[in-house]
DNA sequence: CATAGCATCGAACGGATGTTCCAGTCAATG
DNA sequence: CATTGACTGGAACATCCGTTCGATGCTATG
Protein backbone atom coordinates (compact mmCIF):
# COMPACT_ATOMS: atom_id res chain seq x y z
CA UNK A 1 0.00 0.00 0.00
CA UNK A 2 1.54 3.22 -0.90
CA UNK A 3 2.08 5.89 1.81
CA UNK A 4 -0.48 8.74 2.47
CA UNK A 5 0.60 12.62 2.38
CA UNK A 6 0.28 14.49 6.35
CA UNK A 7 -3.41 15.75 5.00
CA UNK A 8 -4.50 12.55 4.14
CA UNK A 9 -3.92 10.43 6.83
CA UNK A 10 -5.02 12.89 8.94
CA UNK A 11 -8.33 12.52 7.04
CA UNK A 12 -8.31 8.55 7.56
CA UNK A 13 -7.31 9.01 10.91
CA UNK A 14 -10.55 11.51 11.76
CA UNK A 15 -12.86 9.10 9.87
CA UNK A 16 -11.65 6.18 12.16
CA UNK A 17 -12.09 8.29 15.08
CA UNK A 18 -15.55 9.80 13.64
CA UNK A 19 -16.64 6.04 13.52
CA UNK A 20 -16.02 5.16 16.40
CA UNK A 21 -18.08 7.63 17.75
CA UNK A 22 -20.96 7.67 15.79
CA UNK A 23 -21.70 4.29 14.28
CA UNK A 24 -21.90 5.95 10.90
CA UNK A 25 -19.07 7.55 8.85
CA UNK A 26 -18.90 11.15 7.87
CA UNK A 27 -19.64 13.76 5.25
CA UNK A 28 -17.21 15.30 3.36
CA UNK A 29 -18.51 18.57 4.66
CA UNK A 30 -17.53 17.02 8.62
CA UNK A 31 -14.12 16.10 7.53
CA UNK A 32 -13.57 19.61 5.95
CA UNK A 33 -15.06 21.20 9.01
CA UNK A 34 -12.92 18.89 11.05
CA UNK A 35 -9.76 19.40 9.38
CA UNK A 36 -10.53 23.73 8.66
CA UNK A 37 -10.13 22.91 5.00
CA UNK A 38 -11.41 25.89 2.59
CA UNK A 39 -13.31 23.32 0.43
CA UNK A 40 -14.88 20.28 0.02
CA UNK A 41 -13.49 19.57 -3.29
CA UNK A 42 -9.86 19.16 -1.88
CA UNK A 43 -11.80 16.74 0.28
CA UNK A 44 -13.25 15.16 -2.13
CA UNK A 45 -9.76 14.84 -4.27
CA UNK A 46 -7.73 13.04 -1.27
CA UNK A 47 -10.60 10.57 -0.81
CA UNK A 48 -10.14 9.98 -4.33
CA UNK A 49 -7.00 9.34 -3.58
CA UNK A 50 -6.59 7.47 -0.21
CA UNK A 51 -9.37 5.21 -1.89
CA UNK A 52 -6.60 4.21 -4.69
CA UNK A 53 -3.87 3.98 -2.27
CA UNK A 54 -6.28 0.69 -1.18
CA UNK A 55 -7.07 2.19 2.46
CA UNK A 56 -10.64 3.15 2.04
CA UNK A 57 -13.99 2.27 -0.49
CA UNK A 58 -16.41 4.89 -1.47
CA UNK A 59 -19.34 4.19 -2.62
CA UNK A 60 -20.66 7.00 -5.34
CA UNK A 61 -23.66 9.19 -4.89
CA UNK A 62 -24.66 7.89 -1.42
CA UNK A 63 -24.27 10.13 1.39
CA UNK A 64 -21.36 8.76 3.98
CA UNK A 65 -20.73 6.02 1.83
CA UNK A 66 -16.90 5.63 3.05
CA UNK A 67 -16.09 2.38 4.39
CA UNK A 68 -12.46 1.61 5.99
CA UNK A 69 -11.42 -1.83 4.30
CA UNK A 70 -8.59 -1.62 6.96
CA UNK A 71 -10.96 -2.30 9.76
CA UNK A 72 -12.86 -5.18 8.62
CA UNK A 73 -10.45 -7.37 9.64
CA UNK A 74 -9.21 -5.96 12.56
CA UNK A 75 -12.39 -4.40 13.77
CA UNK A 76 -15.35 -5.96 15.35
CA UNK A 77 -16.38 -9.23 16.23
CA UNK A 78 -15.86 -10.30 12.65
CA UNK A 79 -12.51 -12.23 13.79
CA UNK A 80 -13.61 -12.56 16.72
CA UNK A 81 -14.87 -15.46 18.51
CA UNK A 82 -17.69 -16.12 20.86
CA UNK A 83 -17.14 -19.47 22.54
CA UNK A 84 -19.93 -21.06 24.72
CA UNK A 85 -19.31 -21.97 28.07
CA UNK A 86 -21.58 -25.45 27.70
CA UNK A 87 -20.41 -26.84 31.43
CA UNK A 88 -17.97 -28.08 33.59
CA UNK A 89 -15.20 -30.95 33.18
CA UNK A 90 -14.25 -32.79 35.94
CA UNK A 91 -12.17 -35.94 37.15
CA UNK A 92 -15.43 -37.76 38.12
CA UNK A 93 -18.13 -36.55 35.71
CA UNK A 94 -18.38 -37.18 31.70
CA UNK A 95 -17.90 -34.32 29.59
CA UNK A 96 -21.23 -32.63 28.79
CA UNK A 97 -22.51 -33.15 25.07
CA UNK A 98 -23.44 -29.20 23.68
CA UNK A 99 -26.78 -29.92 22.14
CA UNK A 100 -26.64 -27.43 19.82
CA UNK A 101 -24.18 -25.08 19.31
CA UNK A 102 -25.43 -22.92 16.93
CA UNK A 103 -28.43 -22.06 18.69
CA UNK A 104 -26.90 -21.20 21.87
CA UNK A 105 -23.86 -20.51 21.33
CA UNK A 106 -24.59 -16.46 20.77
CA UNK A 107 -26.93 -16.24 22.90
CA UNK A 108 -26.82 -13.20 24.67
CA UNK A 109 -26.64 -14.16 28.80
CA UNK A 110 -25.23 -17.32 27.73
CA UNK A 111 -21.64 -17.80 29.66
CA UNK A 112 -19.22 -17.38 26.87
CA UNK A 113 -15.37 -17.30 26.34
CA UNK A 114 -14.39 -14.66 23.56
CA UNK A 115 -11.10 -15.05 21.87
CA UNK A 116 -9.21 -14.10 18.84
CA UNK A 117 -8.71 -16.26 16.49
CA UNK A 118 -4.98 -17.40 16.47
CA UNK A 119 -6.10 -18.88 19.97
CA UNK A 120 -7.95 -21.15 18.04
CA UNK A 121 -6.08 -21.57 14.82
CA UNK A 122 -8.73 -23.12 12.40
CA UNK A 123 -12.01 -23.84 12.06
CA UNK A 124 -14.25 -22.61 14.49
CA UNK A 125 -16.61 -24.98 13.77
CA UNK A 126 -17.54 -27.88 16.42
CA UNK A 127 -15.71 -26.09 19.09
CA UNK A 128 -16.84 -25.30 22.74
CA UNK A 129 -15.35 -24.53 25.98
CA UNK A 130 -15.74 -26.24 29.37
CA UNK A 131 -14.98 -24.67 33.20
CA UNK A 132 -12.27 -26.95 34.62
CA UNK A 133 -13.50 -28.33 38.26
CA UNK A 134 -11.12 -29.91 40.71
CA UNK A 135 -7.36 -30.02 40.83
CA UNK A 136 -7.60 -33.30 38.84
CA UNK A 137 -5.55 -31.87 35.71
CA UNK A 138 -2.73 -30.07 37.18
CA UNK A 139 -0.40 -32.70 35.79
CA UNK A 140 -1.89 -31.11 32.33
CA UNK A 141 -0.79 -28.12 33.64
CA UNK A 142 -4.69 -27.27 34.19
CA UNK A 143 -5.59 -25.96 37.13
CA UNK A 144 -9.20 -25.34 39.05
CA UNK A 145 -10.97 -22.57 37.12
CA UNK A 146 -9.28 -22.65 34.19
CA UNK A 147 -11.45 -23.03 30.73
CA UNK A 148 -10.57 -25.30 28.01
CA UNK A 149 -11.64 -25.32 24.47
CA UNK A 150 -12.12 -28.01 22.94
CA UNK A 151 -13.05 -29.09 19.24
CA UNK A 152 -15.28 -31.85 18.84
CA UNK A 153 -14.26 -35.29 17.68
CA UNK A 154 -14.14 -39.02 18.40
CA UNK A 155 -10.87 -39.54 16.91
CA UNK A 156 -7.17 -38.72 17.68
CA UNK A 157 -4.10 -38.56 15.84
CA UNK A 158 -0.93 -39.82 17.84
CA UNK A 159 0.52 -36.86 20.10
CA UNK A 160 -2.87 -34.47 20.39
CA UNK A 161 -3.82 -33.85 23.68
CA UNK A 162 -7.58 -35.14 23.89
CA UNK A 163 -10.38 -35.52 27.02
CA UNK A 164 -11.01 -38.80 27.32
CA UNK A 165 -13.39 -40.51 29.05
CA UNK A 166 -11.91 -43.76 30.60
CA UNK A 167 -14.83 -46.36 30.72
CA UNK A 168 -13.73 -48.50 33.65
CA UNK A 169 -12.09 -46.00 36.07
CA UNK A 170 -15.38 -44.07 35.48
CA UNK A 171 -13.66 -40.53 34.71
CA UNK A 172 -12.23 -37.88 32.13
CA UNK A 173 -8.81 -36.81 31.68
CA UNK A 174 -7.03 -34.53 29.42
CA UNK A 175 -4.06 -36.25 28.01
CA UNK A 176 -1.47 -37.04 25.21
CA UNK A 177 -2.99 -39.67 23.38
CA UNK A 178 -0.78 -42.20 21.54
CA UNK A 179 -2.36 -45.65 20.28
CA UNK A 180 0.31 -48.35 20.73
CA UNK A 181 -1.11 -51.28 18.88
CA UNK A 182 -3.98 -52.74 21.24
CA UNK A 183 -3.53 -50.15 24.03
CA UNK A 184 -3.02 -46.36 24.69
CA UNK A 185 -0.62 -44.62 26.32
CA UNK A 186 -1.95 -41.45 27.89
CA UNK A 187 1.09 -38.76 28.78
CA UNK A 188 0.28 -36.20 31.23
CA UNK A 189 1.34 -32.85 29.72
CA UNK A 190 3.98 -32.30 32.23
CA UNK A 191 6.91 -34.23 31.25
CA UNK A 192 8.14 -35.30 34.57
CA UNK A 193 4.49 -37.16 35.40
CA UNK A 194 4.42 -40.94 34.34
CA UNK A 195 1.69 -41.70 31.53
CA UNK A 196 -1.57 -44.25 31.94
CA UNK A 197 -1.69 -47.64 29.57
CA UNK A 198 -4.42 -48.77 29.01
CA UNK A 199 -6.78 -50.85 26.54
CA UNK A 200 -7.71 -48.93 23.30
CA UNK A 201 -11.35 -49.69 23.77
CA UNK A 202 -11.70 -48.60 27.46
CA UNK A 203 -11.01 -44.58 25.82
CA UNK A 204 -13.85 -42.88 24.71
CA UNK A 205 -12.15 -39.81 22.98
CA UNK A 206 -14.65 -36.67 23.65
CA UNK A 207 -12.58 -34.16 22.02
CA UNK A 208 -9.27 -32.36 20.97
CA UNK A 209 -8.12 -29.82 23.52
CA UNK A 210 -7.76 -26.20 21.46
CA UNK A 211 -6.59 -23.90 23.72
CA UNK A 212 -6.47 -23.09 27.48
CA UNK A 213 -7.58 -19.71 29.62
CA UNK A 214 -6.62 -19.12 32.80
CA UNK A 215 -8.40 -16.06 34.57
CA UNK A 216 -6.63 -14.86 37.72
CA UNK A 217 -9.37 -13.47 40.01
CA UNK B 1 -38.96 -2.41 25.95
CA UNK B 2 -42.38 -1.77 24.81
CA UNK B 3 -43.26 -4.07 21.88
CA UNK B 4 -43.13 -3.55 18.18
CA UNK B 5 -45.21 -3.86 15.47
CA UNK B 6 -44.96 -5.91 12.64
CA UNK B 7 -44.23 -3.61 9.85
CA UNK B 8 -41.83 -1.40 12.61
CA UNK B 9 -40.10 -5.25 13.09
CA UNK B 10 -39.43 -5.42 9.67
CA UNK B 11 -37.75 -2.26 9.60
CA UNK B 12 -35.41 -3.13 12.64
CA UNK B 13 -34.79 -5.98 11.32
CA UNK B 14 -33.95 -4.11 7.90
CA UNK B 15 -31.31 -1.96 9.38
CA UNK B 16 -29.49 -4.05 11.39
CA UNK B 17 -28.88 -6.43 7.99
CA UNK B 18 -28.22 -3.24 6.33
CA UNK B 19 -25.58 -2.22 8.71
CA UNK B 20 -24.01 -5.35 9.07
CA UNK B 21 -23.21 -5.43 4.92
CA UNK B 22 -22.31 -1.72 4.12
CA UNK B 23 -20.47 0.00 7.52
CA UNK B 24 -23.13 2.68 7.79
CA UNK B 25 -27.27 3.18 8.45
CA UNK B 26 -29.76 3.20 5.43
CA UNK B 27 -31.29 5.95 4.28
CA UNK B 28 -35.02 6.28 4.91
CA UNK B 29 -35.64 5.79 1.33
CA UNK B 30 -33.67 2.46 0.91
CA UNK B 31 -36.04 1.50 3.73
CA UNK B 32 -38.51 2.35 2.24
CA UNK B 33 -37.76 0.89 -0.91
CA UNK B 34 -36.82 -2.68 0.32
CA UNK B 35 -40.10 -2.82 2.61
CA UNK B 36 -41.86 -1.24 -0.43
CA UNK B 37 -43.81 1.54 1.53
CA UNK B 38 -45.50 3.87 -0.23
CA UNK B 39 -44.19 7.04 1.17
CA UNK B 40 -40.92 8.46 3.10
CA UNK B 41 -43.35 9.78 5.49
CA UNK B 42 -44.25 6.35 6.91
CA UNK B 43 -40.73 5.85 7.48
CA UNK B 44 -40.65 8.46 9.47
CA UNK B 45 -43.12 8.13 11.75
CA UNK B 46 -42.29 4.28 11.98
CA UNK B 47 -38.66 5.21 12.81
CA UNK B 48 -39.91 8.13 15.49
CA UNK B 49 -41.63 5.24 17.34
CA UNK B 50 -38.83 2.51 17.41
CA UNK B 51 -36.96 5.44 18.70
CA UNK B 52 -39.49 6.06 21.32
CA UNK B 53 -39.18 2.55 22.55
CA UNK B 54 -35.75 2.66 22.75
CA UNK B 55 -34.57 0.13 20.00
CA UNK B 56 -32.70 3.08 17.98
CA UNK B 57 -31.61 6.37 18.42
CA UNK B 58 -31.54 9.02 15.48
CA UNK B 59 -29.62 12.08 14.87
CA UNK B 60 -32.13 14.66 13.63
CA UNK B 61 -30.92 16.56 10.19
CA UNK B 62 -28.11 14.09 9.81
CA UNK B 63 -28.45 11.74 6.82
CA UNK B 64 -27.96 8.29 7.25
CA UNK B 65 -28.45 9.05 11.27
CA UNK B 66 -29.93 5.94 12.88
CA UNK B 67 -27.89 3.97 15.23
CA UNK B 68 -28.88 0.76 16.97
CA UNK B 69 -28.66 0.62 20.69
CA UNK B 70 -29.32 -2.62 20.99
CA UNK B 71 -25.71 -3.49 19.34
CA UNK B 72 -23.35 -1.08 20.89
CA UNK B 73 -23.33 -3.62 23.96
CA UNK B 74 -22.56 -7.02 22.40
CA UNK B 75 -21.32 -5.68 19.11
CA UNK B 76 -17.96 -6.02 17.47
CA UNK B 77 -14.38 -4.92 19.01
CA UNK B 78 -15.86 -2.33 21.58
CA UNK B 79 -15.79 -5.01 24.09
CA UNK B 80 -13.18 -6.68 22.50
CA UNK B 81 -9.23 -6.21 23.79
CA UNK B 82 -6.00 -6.10 21.69
CA UNK B 83 -3.35 -6.74 24.26
CA UNK B 84 0.50 -6.15 22.95
CA UNK B 85 2.85 -9.09 23.64
CA UNK B 86 5.91 -6.80 23.89
CA UNK B 87 8.54 -9.74 24.53
CA UNK B 88 9.40 -12.91 26.15
CA UNK B 89 9.66 -14.33 29.54
CA UNK B 90 12.33 -16.55 31.01
CA UNK B 91 14.04 -17.88 33.82
CA UNK B 92 17.13 -16.38 33.36
CA UNK B 93 16.30 -13.23 31.40
CA UNK B 94 14.57 -10.39 32.73
CA UNK B 95 11.32 -8.87 31.96
CA UNK B 96 11.12 -6.44 28.67
CA UNK B 97 10.16 -2.78 30.05
CA UNK B 98 7.30 -2.00 27.32
CA UNK B 99 8.96 1.26 25.99
CA UNK B 100 5.12 3.00 25.86
CA UNK B 101 2.11 0.65 25.07
CA UNK B 102 0.04 3.06 23.42
CA UNK B 103 1.81 3.46 20.57
CA UNK B 104 3.08 0.07 19.83
CA UNK B 105 -0.04 -1.69 21.33
CA UNK B 106 -2.83 -1.45 18.44
CA UNK B 107 -0.12 -1.49 15.99
CA UNK B 108 -1.08 -3.84 12.65
CA UNK B 109 1.80 -5.52 12.54
CA UNK B 110 2.75 -6.13 15.92
CA UNK B 111 2.16 -9.55 17.74
CA UNK B 112 -1.19 -9.09 19.67
CA UNK B 113 -3.21 -11.24 21.86
CA UNK B 114 -7.11 -10.28 21.50
CA UNK B 115 -9.37 -11.67 24.28
CA UNK B 116 -12.43 -10.75 25.89
CA UNK B 117 -12.76 -8.07 28.66
CA UNK B 118 -14.08 -10.92 30.97
CA UNK B 119 -10.30 -12.26 31.14
CA UNK B 120 -8.62 -9.06 32.14
CA UNK B 121 -11.57 -8.39 34.72
CA UNK B 122 -10.66 -4.84 35.23
CA UNK B 123 -9.11 -1.78 33.56
CA UNK B 124 -7.00 -2.86 30.56
CA UNK B 125 -4.43 0.59 30.95
CA UNK B 126 -0.74 -1.42 31.88
CA UNK B 127 -1.70 -4.34 30.75
CA UNK B 128 1.04 -6.15 28.56
CA UNK B 129 1.49 -9.68 27.32
CA UNK B 130 4.33 -12.00 27.41
CA UNK B 131 5.05 -15.38 25.87
CA UNK B 132 7.27 -18.18 28.17
CA UNK B 133 9.98 -19.54 27.40
CA UNK B 134 11.06 -23.00 28.99
CA UNK B 135 9.91 -24.93 31.62
CA UNK B 136 11.09 -23.11 34.37
CA UNK B 137 7.30 -22.24 35.44
CA UNK B 138 5.42 -25.13 35.43
CA UNK B 139 5.27 -25.39 39.51
CA UNK B 140 2.76 -22.20 38.46
CA UNK B 141 0.95 -24.29 35.77
CA UNK B 142 2.58 -22.26 32.81
CA UNK B 143 4.43 -24.15 30.17
CA UNK B 144 6.71 -23.43 27.55
CA UNK B 145 4.83 -21.25 24.59
CA UNK B 146 1.55 -19.90 27.26
CA UNK B 147 0.90 -16.51 26.91
CA UNK B 148 0.69 -14.81 30.27
CA UNK B 149 -1.10 -11.19 30.63
CA UNK B 150 0.49 -8.91 33.12
CA UNK B 151 -0.61 -5.79 34.81
CA UNK B 152 2.23 -3.35 35.33
CA UNK B 153 2.81 -2.63 38.89
CA UNK B 154 5.48 -2.30 41.45
CA UNK B 155 3.70 -3.30 44.32
CA UNK B 156 1.34 -6.57 45.68
CA UNK B 157 -0.80 -7.30 47.88
CA UNK B 158 -0.33 -11.11 50.30
CA UNK B 159 -1.75 -13.48 47.71
CA UNK B 160 -1.08 -11.62 44.71
CA UNK B 161 0.56 -14.21 41.93
CA UNK B 162 2.81 -11.68 39.91
CA UNK B 163 6.47 -12.03 38.23
CA UNK B 164 9.11 -11.12 40.08
CA UNK B 165 12.82 -10.39 39.61
CA UNK B 166 14.84 -12.12 42.34
CA UNK B 167 18.20 -10.01 42.11
CA UNK B 168 20.14 -12.11 43.74
CA UNK B 169 19.38 -15.44 41.81
CA UNK B 170 18.97 -13.31 38.71
CA UNK B 171 15.53 -14.95 37.75
CA UNK B 172 12.44 -14.20 36.69
CA UNK B 173 9.70 -15.94 38.47
CA UNK B 174 5.73 -16.28 38.81
CA UNK B 175 4.91 -17.23 42.36
CA UNK B 176 1.75 -16.13 45.01
CA UNK B 177 3.15 -12.97 46.62
CA UNK B 178 3.22 -13.01 51.04
CA UNK B 179 5.39 -10.34 52.94
CA UNK B 180 5.79 -12.25 55.91
CA UNK B 181 8.25 -9.21 58.09
CA UNK B 182 11.77 -8.81 56.20
CA UNK B 183 11.15 -11.73 54.40
CA UNK B 184 8.97 -12.85 51.46
CA UNK B 185 7.58 -16.06 50.47
CA UNK B 186 7.29 -16.99 46.87
CA UNK B 187 4.29 -19.89 46.61
CA UNK B 188 4.00 -21.79 43.46
CA UNK B 189 0.15 -22.25 41.96
CA UNK B 190 1.08 -25.98 41.99
CA UNK B 191 0.12 -26.75 45.48
CA UNK B 192 2.38 -29.54 45.57
CA UNK B 193 5.42 -27.40 45.31
CA UNK B 194 8.03 -25.93 48.07
CA UNK B 195 7.57 -22.12 48.45
CA UNK B 196 10.60 -20.01 48.38
CA UNK B 197 11.35 -17.53 51.05
CA UNK B 198 13.88 -15.15 50.37
CA UNK B 199 14.79 -11.17 51.94
CA UNK B 200 11.97 -8.66 50.72
CA UNK B 201 15.07 -6.03 48.86
CA UNK B 202 15.88 -9.41 46.97
CA UNK B 203 12.64 -9.14 45.36
CA UNK B 204 11.36 -6.88 42.55
CA UNK B 205 7.74 -7.05 41.28
CA UNK B 206 7.97 -6.64 37.52
CA UNK B 207 3.67 -7.10 37.13
CA UNK B 208 0.79 -8.56 38.57
CA UNK B 209 -0.36 -11.92 36.48
CA UNK B 210 -3.94 -11.44 35.21
CA UNK B 211 -4.02 -14.48 32.55
CA UNK B 212 -2.95 -17.12 30.99
CA UNK B 213 -3.10 -18.66 27.57
CA UNK B 214 -1.94 -21.07 26.30
CA UNK B 215 -3.09 -22.69 22.38
CA UNK B 216 -2.04 -26.10 21.69
CA UNK B 217 -0.67 -26.12 17.93
C1' DC C 1 11.79 30.30 -18.66
C1' DA C 2 8.36 26.88 -20.15
C1' DT C 3 5.99 22.88 -19.00
C1' DA C 4 3.78 19.40 -16.49
C1' DG C 5 2.07 17.24 -12.43
C1' DC C 6 0.28 17.77 -7.85
C1' DA C 7 -2.37 20.00 -4.35
C1' DT C 8 -5.52 23.57 -3.17
C1' DC C 9 -9.37 26.75 -3.48
C1' DG C 10 -14.04 28.85 -4.34
C1' DA C 11 -18.32 28.32 -6.27
C1' DA C 12 -22.05 26.33 -8.24
C1' DC C 13 -25.02 22.34 -9.75
C1' DG C 14 -28.00 18.63 -8.92
C1' DG C 15 -29.24 14.58 -6.79
C1' DA C 16 -29.89 12.63 -2.12
C1' DT C 17 -32.21 12.85 2.07
C1' DG C 18 -34.74 14.30 6.38
C1' DT C 19 -38.87 16.87 7.48
C1' DT C 20 -43.47 18.56 7.36
C1' DC C 21 -48.36 19.12 6.12
C1' DC C 22 -52.65 17.36 4.78
C1' DA C 23 -55.58 13.75 3.49
C1' DG C 24 -56.95 9.51 3.91
C1' DT C 25 -58.03 4.23 5.81
C1' DC C 26 -59.21 1.10 9.36
C1' DA C 27 -60.51 -0.87 13.79
C1' DA C 28 -62.24 -0.04 18.23
C1' DT C 29 -65.41 2.37 21.13
C1' DG C 30 -69.50 4.66 22.92
C1' DC D 1 -73.34 6.92 13.40
C1' DA D 2 -69.70 9.84 15.24
C1' DT D 3 -65.32 9.93 17.31
C1' DT D 4 -60.93 8.76 18.39
C1' DG D 5 -56.38 6.99 17.81
C1' DA D 6 -53.05 4.26 15.27
C1' DC D 7 -51.34 3.93 10.95
C1' DT D 8 -50.62 4.79 5.86
C1' DG D 9 -50.23 7.83 1.50
C1' DG D 10 -48.86 11.59 -1.47
C1' DA D 11 -46.51 15.62 -2.26
C1' DA D 12 -43.86 19.43 -1.56
C1' DC D 13 -40.07 21.80 0.86
C1' DA D 14 -35.54 22.77 2.72
C1' DT D 15 -31.36 21.14 3.51
C1' DC D 16 -27.71 18.02 3.20
C1' DC D 17 -24.14 16.39 0.55
C1' DG D 18 -21.41 14.38 -3.39
C1' DT D 19 -19.74 16.04 -7.70
C1' DT D 20 -17.81 18.99 -11.13
C1' DC D 21 -15.42 22.90 -13.14
C1' DG D 22 -12.32 26.64 -13.67
C1' DA D 23 -8.58 28.99 -11.54
C1' DT D 24 -4.42 29.44 -8.64
C1' DG D 25 -0.16 28.28 -6.58
C1' DC D 26 3.81 25.11 -5.90
C1' DT D 27 7.50 22.03 -6.97
C1' DA D 28 10.24 19.55 -9.89
C1' DT D 29 12.31 18.88 -14.53
C1' DG D 30 14.54 20.07 -18.72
Amino acid sequence: MKPLTGRQQSILDYIARFMDDNDYPPTIRDIQAELTISSTSVVDYNLKVIEERGYIRRNRNISRGIELVQRDRSRRGSSMLSIPIVGQIAAGLPIPVPGDLESMGTGEDADVLEVGPELIGGNPAGVFALRVRGHSMVDALINDGDIVVLRRQETAQNGETVAVWLREERETTLKKFFLEGENVRLQPANVTMEPIYTRADNVEIQGKLVSVHRSIS
